[in-house]
DNA sequence: ATATTATATTCACGATTTTCTATTTGTCAA
DNA sequence: TTGACAAATAGAAAATCGTGAATATAATAT
């Protein structure tokens, strides 16, 4: 579960952004057509293609194309993973120093 | 745990920032001054504070003033509930829709 | 083949963020 | 009180990000 602090950072840029939040809580009632989200948020088709490829990059969100249509939804294992990068990153595992300079 | 979306956001804007991640990898080995912190990392000190700043607006770093200098650390229970949050945005509770339209 | 529909990409612009220099505030020690 | 040091703030430049108009690509239907 090694990655790099810029990989770290694209993968919580996804829930960095009111309208990516927005998304998720969407797709949180299951997989749903980029046509249904985009009538529920007030921004373009480009705006929301913008959006999805960020949550799709971070992997916390995944894609299925179906005909015409884009299928998306929620990964569990791309939370999952998500989480315990971020665990990996605050776990405390020291004492820190007693004062500034010695 | 109910969160505005902005309020979410900014709290993960913590993680968004390649220095930010390496500070939180510094505080994992727990407590530490602000000028051992800029001496690990190549920017100035009003750079430093304002990554200070949003880390413990985030309140996944928690600070300390003690005489001149500022101490800063890792809050277990911040971390905690960023997880809560994160996973509150992400749990899967419905199925979605079977089609784009029907 | 052509038209239509869904999504992605390109480009440009404005807003926000990161960063620095300069300055200010706060604290301690002579 | 003055000087030295740590950190915060102000202001400005540069980089990044979010956005939409225009266009391109892909899939389906006629």
């Amino acid at each position: 579960m090694e990655l790099s602090d810029k990989k770290t950072a694209e993968m919580f840029k996804a829930v960095c952004d009111e309208n990516r939040i927005k998304i998720l809580k969407l797709l949180q009632g299951g997989e749903k057509c980029a046509c249904i989200l985009l009538d529920d948020l007030h921004i373009t088709q480009p705006t929301l293609s913008h959006h999805m490829k960020i949550l799709c990059d971070s992997e916390i969100v995944v894609g299925r194309k179906e005909g015409k249509w884009m299928y998306y939804s929620i990964s569990p294992e791309g939370a999952d993973r998500a989480i315990s990068v971020f665990r990996a990153l605050t776990d405390v595992h020291g004492q820190g120093d007693c004062c500034c300079k010695e």
